[in-house]
DNA sequence: GAGATTTGACCGTG
DNA sequence: CACGGTCAAATCTC
């Protein structure tokens, strides 16, 4: 463990190098331009979104590391009985009544968030199909201080039904409007799943070049996730059911190691953004968030996780969608799923600005 | 008509 | 008091 943290840490290193040089690169050329104008304004401005782009991941990676040792601390803190793992139980009201009396004012503070950048590409004619297997209701939107786009709220459609405390926050990146950081706050306790196009985020591998790769299931692949307020790996012993779940990440750390390592390789070697966490809810119903076109993901951040916490938590949020949709009850194999989008549709890899 | 979305109002927190 | 999050009535869509 102590070894794969390291490990990450590296690569974020190369990745924080990589994205400052690039930035570096891009507002030289930037300059130039203002200096000998022979560029339109739209590549000028393509330029100044890309740079945009490389500071915001360099950000992301950068803060990340800065808050990796205190977000442990915070975890644990979190971890109390009031926190959501005990909550995101069905059987566990008592508790989560408690949790509600005693902690009625620190509601906001306690429910475990997770935030999740993701990256969209329009034109390509899958727009609003963004699903991600979970039935979400729109419940408000606000306009955000200093961001230029309003954030959308967003509850589990089987709140009332089944008292499913998963809501979350859609709002549109000021830097790249292709990008939208989806945080999550609880999880999901309900139990069926009805959206059948649902099921393609579920899946922690993906299909490649088969006819079952649908313009949704390539989505899934754009979820980024950055959690915040982690939960502990006993919360994910709770949300995995005992059911088979032969070949996910969860039971083969190699294969994460691999799919890390193999993200940061994508990053280097492509000089975009991969990222192997696959099957994290997202929906864009709405207004300009279902305006947009599953594709892409991960271009903010190269957000190869530096921890074990990250890692399992990652996991967490890729494997929620599984635990919690019938596919689970179904018995259905992962295995028979691939990944690698890109190898269907690299231009989603490489969004055009 | 049921369910989803919109939007102004309300409330808690810092 | 400002801001973010939620509520709930009005409105829309199927």
């Amino acid at each position: 463990m102590e070894k794969r943290k390291s490990v990450m840490s590296n690569w974020d290193q190369k990745i924080l190098a990589s994205e400052l040089t690039q930035g570096k690169e891009l507002a030289e050329k930037l300059m130039n331009q203002f200096l000998h104008p022979s560029s339109s304004q739209e590549e000028n401005d393509l330029l100044l979104s890309k740079l945009l782009s490389t500071y915001e991941k360099a950000l992301s990676v950068l803060t990340r590391d800065v808050g990796s040792e205190g977000e442990s601390k915070q975890i644990q803190v979190m971890d109390s009985p009031c926190s959501f793992g005990n909550s995101s139980s069905p059987l566990s009201e008592i508790s989560d009544q408690d949790c509600k009396s005693k902690n009625v004012f620190k509601k906001r503070k306690t429910m475990p968030k997770r935030t999740e950048e993701v990256k969209v590409c329009s034109g390509t004619g899958q727009d609003g199909s963004l699903d991600d297997g979970y039935s979400w209701r729109k419940y408000g939107q606000k306009d955000i201080l200093g961001a230029n786009y309003p954030r959308g709220y967003y509850r589990c459609t089987h709140k009332n039904t089944q008292g499913c405390p998963a809501t979350k926050q859609v709002q549109k990146s000021d830097a790249d409007p292709t990008i939208f950081m989806v945080t999550y706050t609880g999880e999901h306790t309900c139990h069926l799943v009805p959206q059948i196009k649902g099921k393609q985020n579920v899946s922690l591998k993906q299909e490649s070049g088969t006819p079952k790769q649908t313009p949704e299931r390539s989505f899934s692949f754009g979820l980024r996730v950055k959690t915040e307020n982690l939960n502990t790996r006993e919360d994910v012993k709770e949300i995995f059911p005992p059911f088979s779940f032969p070949s996910t990440p969860i039971e083969s750390e190699n294969n994460v190691v691999g799919e890390h390592v193999f993200a940061a390789m994508a990053n280097d070697f492509m000089g975009g953004s991969y990222d192997p966490t696959f099957g994290s809810p997202t929906t864009f119903e709405s207004d300009y968030f279902g305006a947009v076109s599953p594709c892409h993901f991960g271009l903010v951040g190269n957000d190869v996780q530096t921890s074990e916490s990250d890692l399992s938590h990652e996991m967490l949020s890729a494997s929620n969608s599984v635990a919690n949709s019938p596919m689970g009850d179904f018995g259905f194999s992962l295995e028979d799923l691939d990944f690698y989008p890109f190898e269907n549709n690299p231009e989603c890899m490489f969004p055009q600005h």
